[in-house]
DNA sequence: AATGAATGAGCCTTCATTCAT
DNA sequence: GATGAATGAAGGCTCATTCAT
């Protein structure tokens, strides 16, 4: 706890925080492509070699951007859940699946940059092989997901494609999302918060009494 | 009409095409961006001046591959809505929002590399200012969408956002088809042909219920 | 004779002196470097095809039009001095180098894409090998001029040289007409003609007084 | 003025030095528009980044090229009349435009390279907006040779246009420089150093007589 | 840790020219 | 003579990355 040594480290972070603000807003206006170092350097203040210096290369920067950006958005998830838990003893799968379109579309509509951001890097991201980090927070949801299906007593939930079922909840929601943060939709995101909650659980709904006597 | 003047137009349309799919199969590969045009080149036998001859650009190779992508999809469309008339002489609302599951899902399962091309190129095209051909394609579904609900009497149909409606209907499979598409799901879409149908009426449904009371 | 063959010529010629304007229209607006055969083809209204059938390659254009302007060029020269010898029995130098600087300052006045053209493509054109049509031309000039300081008894202007010469009486009006013919100057260079000829004569005055005792 | 600070940019701007004599000696052989980035290159040895690191395009290459060649000329005016004051008190019109040519004369005979360059590419500079740096030394040869002329008491020499003045004084050098240069005449242009300078005075005088009664 | 000059492979695009029809 | 699709060499320029200071 030397505290001259703290210093630097707190300024050293602060710095790469601002970087991947800087490099956020260069991605959200150019695309990740378009983005050179030299735009990221222009934003954030940084030297070029500081910016290699602390992040590697360019592929590393989006991939740290799109680590803090899932942090940001477990963040909220994880809150929503807690509140839910906190607020409703014994909260329903209704409930839960409602809270995590709540969750994804007020994160969304608050965080529009690094939504984008998320959405069109996932893939990209996805091949660095620095997902890692994250990747346990995706599982966790699912896993919580699971288990609360599993608490509430729909057995069918396990036996449906994990994918498949988050599809039938946020499918809509990002759906929606991607053209609102293209700009191609004029009404915000959140306007429809509750109808597409409604949405969600009716799917899941449709497809749990359909699905229990089909597949 | 003479047979001489057909022939060379058709031996360029046919070579056109032809460029197109070896464009397209670059695209799959490597992304828009990574791909060069010597790659274009080698892999449809056209030589580089050829190529801008013809298309102009590398943008706008993209862009007709765009077009063309959206044709397939509005002709599987069309046709899923003929042969629905044809069968069903009084189709529901219900029947019309299944046809549509059934067609995203099976033009997407049969297409998946142009699928894959027109959900990550949507944006960049649409800015190319070439979109104008099939705006028109779009826009059709939609009103159809809307004569048809109006048509079955959902009169609370009308009063909502068209574009929020299309999200609830197709949102969940092509959020699932671009997972699939990437590969970061092996089930194939095809799979949950019958679930996705399911599921958006069922959303359809929960929305208008709700909605009828609440917006 | 053959009049149907002759119609043809004809109309060959023509198409051909059309397009010679069209490139000029050209080669003045982007300069010779950036106008591309597809530029003059636009202009011109002929197949590319045809411009390489008629003039060879676009080097050869210019070339053409280069020789055609000298010949413009060459004509009003001719026509000033004709004029000058029926109107004045006995011209002397004096008169003979005003009508030359006159026979400039008109030209250039009356036909300022020839003449920009001409004032920067006369190095590129003499480099190609296709200036002897011409050359015959510059040097009946010198010949002519020559020939009249003899007959005006001017010994010393053989002397001379006579590039030198030339300098001293069309320099000034050529550096100011660069300058006009590049919008550099407004003014026109039609109103300095009475002065470039009272110029031009004083300093070939000047020179031979001088020139007499020390070269 | 840390003394290592210092020696980088003094090795930085040797640099450049080096890159645009090199240049220039490339666009003396080939012109400008033949003259390639790899040219250069090979020419100075600095790589093609490099170049563009500190020019920018070729274009800033030429602009940065013609504004030495134009700092080089100013030097030489400048010399000479400061000579001319020092040497002779009282210094009238004549030696004054005697000066003007034999600054021009000697500048152009001691560096062809520069000449050329500048003759050729005053246009293509002046466009790219880059000119402002000289056009105050320009503009000072101008407003010391109108002011030398007020000083002589030559009022008539206010009232006429200053482009046409220096054509009449440097026209003739120019065009002859321009022969010379391309290597169309033989003749040094510093052969007629003497006749240049007799000819502008007697064109100046000339003008001066005439002009107070015509114009 | 910070800096920014230097590097050079590689890309998109142009365009004069050819040639089959 | 006319046409315009096809060609491909070549060029300007970018930009991620390195490294000496």
């Amino acid at each position: 706890m030397g505290s001259s040594q703290k210093k630097i480290t707190d300024k050293t972070r602060q710095k790469q925080r601002d970087a991947l603000i800087a490099a956020l807003q260069c991605f959200t206006e150019h695309g990740f492509e378009a983005t050179t170092i030299e735009m990221i350097r222009d934003a954030s203040g940084m030297s070029v070699g500081s910016l290699y210096h602390h992040f590697g290369n360019k592929e590393k920067i989006a991939s740290a951007l799109f680590r803090e950006g899932m942090r940001g958005y477990a963040r909220i998830v994880k809150q929503y859940a807690t509140d839910l838990m906190a607020n409703s003893p014994e909260p329903g799968l209704e409930q839960g699946i409602k809270m995590l379109v709540y969750a994804n579309v007020d994160w969304i509509s608050g965080n529009p940059d690094w939504a984008r951001f998320v959405f069109h890097h996932r893939f990209t991201v996805t091949q660095s092989g620095d997902e890692g980090a994250f990747r346990g927070d995706i599982s966790d949801f699912r896993k919580m997901l699971s288990s609360w299906a599993r608490f509430m007593g729909v057995a069918e939930f396990d036996s449906l494609d994990i994918n498949f079922v988050s599809s039938l909840i946020t499918g809509p929601t990002h759906n929606y999302a991607r053209q609102w943060l293209a700009g191609r939709v004029k009404t915000p995101l959140s306007e429809h918060r509750e109808a597409f909650a409604e949405a969600a659980w009716a799917a899941v709904q449709g497809v749990l009494i359909k699905g229990s006597s089909t597949s």
